[in-house]
DNA sequence: GCCGTTTTCGGCCCGACTGTTTTCAGTCG
């Protein structure tokens, strides 16, 4: 069982207490017990075997009370609180709560008047005008429910990091076109990193918001206005993805930033400590409450100065401890994207990629990488031209024959070798130990039980050829879910047996941020690679230094920040 | 329900916008 299965159970509970009109409190407590436990990569069932409820109480937001419903449902299954909501109300009212604009109050409220119980018989009542007579609703609530009701079905989820940035560029832009000299920036979780977006925030820090707001609801990828006020609105993308602008005065530029950067639950963190010091923060200032006076504002480290902590970098901010490290003054020095000398993950014609090994070295260097790693596909993966032991060994000719034009600059011979459902490797052992650098990963036979694929996983990163696992948990963002396994396991191995894991990231970002904490924090050596297919492939390392920050990651805990010289010698080469 | 530089009780972040209202509730981030 993975821990998510726990994680949903709480959310289902605090969804049918929000319903229930319970107290705000106690909801927000198993929403953030959810996220806490969402957060944990230790399995929540071992820990609980190991150390029982009060092992399960040490994890931050989890108390007497998620910890012991936490070994309920572990020992009998159910969790008996759950199961009392549960009978209270239709199981689709839940579906309500995700309509946009549809929050506990008003679902609540055409469950009791209407009868309401799932999207379907919501969309029925508004079509019949039932709705606009509702207490509290009207005639554009009806109207709004329709449409919020097709947006939800058609909805997309989440965009995918690249994508997102991508669009954002486009937009700073435009804004910046349409408003010269203003400074246009985008916050939210754009700015920390995250891997998938929900919607992007852009902040202009103006005392003329008028012409700037006009500019962005008539954007050309708008293709509904949801908001349009004199220091924010609200657009829906023809991507049905939502985009806020907010204006501020120049003077609150810093305080602002560091509101719509958010995380909420870091933002929530920062301003009670700042309650604690007598201050109040928003998006504006941070205040003295006792007589209002203005404390701090234009830049966010002058804001986080008033709560006596150094500025905190973005990626961090997501009240992961972050707070506590900055209070003892132990944040690390995250890695930069200059730091990276070299890509050990790419492809080329000899395979699925779309250059050379030439073209690709030559892209690698004008990069001003001092490295690469070329890592064709195996035998197994037929429909790339996978290499067979006789390809490969010929392709290392090629590399050796490239390597004496191109010096300094070196191409790494390596491969990128399936691991078989067994858990054996694609290609012979003895040929795979006369490359400089060996990654397995897996990329078939995805469906294989937690159990199986775990011990098949493991089997690799036992194998001493091995030097990286990529892409460990298999996922594509937006694409395809992760296969099943327990990745903690992984990380156990890894470390143990000094095998590197990979963050990939190249629309995969895989191993994700916390993942990669945790393989951190077990002591594996991290490796940031792009997977690149092609030359433009190599800027999406950006993406992948991202998660690494948001891990936490310093440059020295990332293999492929090292000299070549170093590099070598770490992998005993020449 | 959680938590502690106000520590086992009594707090728990803050504001904009919308749509419904005659002063505010609900939702969102």
């Amino acid at each position: 069982m993975s821990n998510l299965t726990i994680v949903e159970l709480f959310r289902e509970l605090a969804d049918w207490l929000e319903l229930a009109g319970e107290d705000g409190f106690r909801i927000r407590a198993y929403q953030n017990a959810a996220r806490a436990l969402q957060d944990q990569s230790e399995d929540l069932g071992k820990l609980a075997a190991q150390g029982g409820v009060k092992a399960l109480k040490q994890l931050d937001g989890i108390g007497e009370g998620t910890a012991k419903k936490i070994v309920e449902f572990l020992d009998t299954g159910q969790i008996a609180a759950l199961e009392a909501q549960r009978a209270k109300f239709p199981p689709g009212l839940r579906d309500l709560l995700r309509v946009p604009e549809f929050g506990p109050k008003k679902v609540a409220a055409v469950w009791h008047e209407l009868g309401v119980d799932s999207v379907d018989s919501l969309e029925a009542v508004a079509k019949e005008g039932k709705l606009a007579a509702l207490k509290g609703f009207g005639k554009k609530t009806e109207e709004n429910v329709l449409k919020n009701l097709q947006l939800f079905r058609r909805s997309r989820g989440r965009t995918t990091l690249p994508e997102a940035a991508e669009l954002a560029a486009s937009v700073v832009a435009a804004l910046q076109r349409a408003a010269p000299g203003v400074t246009v920036q985008p916050a939210g979780s754009l700015r920390r990193g995250k891997e998938t977006i929900g919607d992007l925030d852009f902040l202009v820090a103006t005392d003329d918001a008028a012409p700037i707001m006009q500019a962005f609801v008539s954007l050309p990828e708008v293709k509904e206005v949801l908001a349009h006020g004199p220091t924010k609105s609200s657009v829906l993308t023809v991507g049905d993805l939502q985009m806020d602008l907010r204006a501020v005065p120049p003077a609150s530029l810093g305080a602002a930033l560091q509101y719509f950067t958010g995380s909420k639950e870091h933002n929530v963190a920062v301003r009670e400590r700042a309650v604690r010091r007598g201050l109040s923060l928003n998006e504006y200032a941070v205040t003295r409450i006792a007589d209002g006076s203005p404390v701090a504002s234009a830049t966010e480290a002058e804001v986080y100065a008033a709560v006596g902590l150094p500025w905190i970098p973005p990626e961090l901010r997501e009240n992961r401890g972050e707070l506590a490290l900055a209070d003892a003054g132990e944040l690390p020095q995250l890695i930069e994207v200059d730091d990276l000398r070299g890509d050990l993950h790419c492809h080329s014609t000899w395979t699925d990629g779309k250059l050379s090994i030439a073209e690709m070295a030559a892209a690698a260097r004008a990069r001003g990488y001092d490295y690469m790693a070329l890592t064709d596909h195996s035998k197994a993966l037929a429909m790339t031209g996978g290499l067979d032991e006789q390809r490969l060994l010929t392709q290392v000719e090629e590399i050796t024959e490239l390597n004496r034009l191109l010096a300094p600059f070196r191409i790494l011979t390596g491969i990128e070798v399936d691991i078989l459902r067994d858990g054996s490797l694609d290609l012979d052992e003895a040929v795979l130990d006369q490359l400089d650098f060996v990654i397995a990963s897996i990329h078939s036979n995805f469906k294989l039980a937690r159990s199986e694929m775990t011990t098949r996983m493991i089997r690799a990163v036992e194998n001493p050829v091995v030097d990286l696992i990529a892409h460990p948990t298999g996922r594509v963002l937006g694409q395809r879910e992760p296969y099943e396994l327990d990745v903690g396991a992984l990380i156990a191995a890894a470390a143990h047996a000094g095998t590197m894991l990979e963050i990939n990231a190249n629309h995969r970002l895989d191993l994700n941020d916390l993942h990669a904490r945790a393989a951190r924090d077990a002591g594996v050596t991290l490796v940031i690679n792009t997977d690149a297919h092609s030359a433009k492939d190599f800027a999406s390392m950006k993406f992948g230094v991202l998660t690494a920050r948001r891990a936490g990651l310093s440059k020295h805990e990332v293999l492929n920040t090292l000299s070549l010289t170093e590099l070598l010698d770490r992998l005993g080469r020449e």
